[in-house]
DNA sequence: TCAAAAGTGTTGCGGATACACCCATGT
DNA sequence: ACATGGGTGTATCCGCAACACTTTTGA
């Protein structure tokens, strides 16, 4: 079946920037797909696909991201559409950018056969203008991790704090006092302390904590901004 | 000439919030058009349009802000791509809002004869979701102009200290303290004193200000940044 | 001379930073 | 017993907020 139109019309596809964070390892993970097909076939690229006629551009995201990983339930936030004439060689073809955060402990991933994780420091050439969304993805998880309660997204239900603070030092990629971060977080009253204790690990077991999503809502209603560091 | 594809595809718009400011009048304004077809018929609306085939998704917003007011090289900002199935009535149509700002002093404009500016706190009912995208922008807006330097956009060439302050509290919908503003904002060193002076005003007449664009540049790069509020 | 806005300093407080040692646990 | 990370307090500094009067100018 054919559609016709008055005019000529871009198509419109979604990219996702899927992020993946290993706590055990201290590890953040970008997810990329190897393409099989021309244009740039053999390369690696984000995650993406063609919004459907029937389904917004946010379900779209979804779509993906669930084909890709198998997960459904994570956060997904829009992050900027690229439209320039030539981005895709083979068409005009306008993308719907989006970035996921997911917590590897939580959601164990199938990710699909042609899917591969990359550290953010070891990345391969992409294809189309794919650098510069992640480029772009980046940027934006810097930024809002500073004043938004998004790193629990990356992590596990429970945390430990030290945990919490590798986050934070791998994404600004710099060093934080420990002192100074635990008095923070802990002054907020944001984290639940679950009265339960790190097991398996050759030293002193941490306490676990949980963020308070609840209380985080109310404060937010209130005014109250989330800046950690 | 009609183009047909295998696969249905959404139409594509972009949607631009003109902010306009006059100083004198300390009054923000936008710019709105009034719709003479159905859907909403009769109905105030966000200026847009569709997006060419062989224009980029940016190139297409400048051409709409040209169109409805005459003016080109003002700030202009991706704001947020709206997707929803439904969100207009006849077609599936996906947009990609953009927000201007204008100062209304440096462009005098030749708004199009169905346009008309509107006090913020004064808004007609918008057709289809542009009441959203309008809230979208003033609370991005609003963000934005704590951090950044996006203020002056909406100013003459030269200001005064207090006109700067009068914008902050409008988009802000705060007072300031006058002397915690200027010293904040003369200790940061990026305003260049003209030497010259406010005229035709009944009343002691003001210093002339310039923001320094270069310094600023410079300042950016070693990421330093312009936190006024 | 009056009205209206321009211009100007100081103080107190709270949050940010810098910094080093003992504790608990598993091997 | 040792290695590994967990956990804790204090002193200093800087930026933020609060606050009121004098000066200049045109009408």
């Amino acid at each position: 079946m054919a559609y016709t139109y008055e005019y000529a019309r871009p198509a419109l596809t979604v990219d996702c920037v899927i992020f993946g964070y290993e706590a055990s390892a201290s590890s953040l993970k970008v997810l990329l797909i190897r393409r099989k097909l021309p244009p740039f076939a053999g390369d690696w690229s984000l995650p993406g696909g063609f919004v459907q006629i029937e389904e917004s551009v946010e379900a779209a995201a979804i779509r993906e991201l669930q084909e890709e990983t198998g997960v459904a339930d994570v956060f997904l936030e829009q992050l900027y559409t690229f439209g320039a004439v030539d981005r895709d060689p083979r068409d005009r073809v306008v993308s719907v950018a989006y970035y996921a955060l997911v917590s590897l402990q939580r959601h164990p991933l199938q990710a699909a056969t042609d899917a591969q994780w990359f550290e953010l420091s070891d990345l391969p050439e992409l294809g189309f203008d794919h650098t510069e969304i992640l480029g772009y993805a980046v940027e934006r998880l810097r930024r809002k991790i500073r004043y938004e309660p998004i790193g629990f997204e990356l992590l596990p239900e429970t945390f430990t704090l030290s945990q919490l603070q590798r986050l934070y030092e791998q994404i600004l990629e710099r060093e934080i006092d420990k002192r100074n971060f635990r008095k923070k977080l802990l002054k907020m009253d944001l984290l639940i302390d679950t009265g339960r204790k790190e097991t398996g690990v050759a030293h002193r077991a941490a306490q676990l904590y949980q963020f308070d999503v609840q209380k985080y809502q109310l404060l937010k209603q209130n005014g109250i901004s989330f800046e950690v560091v």
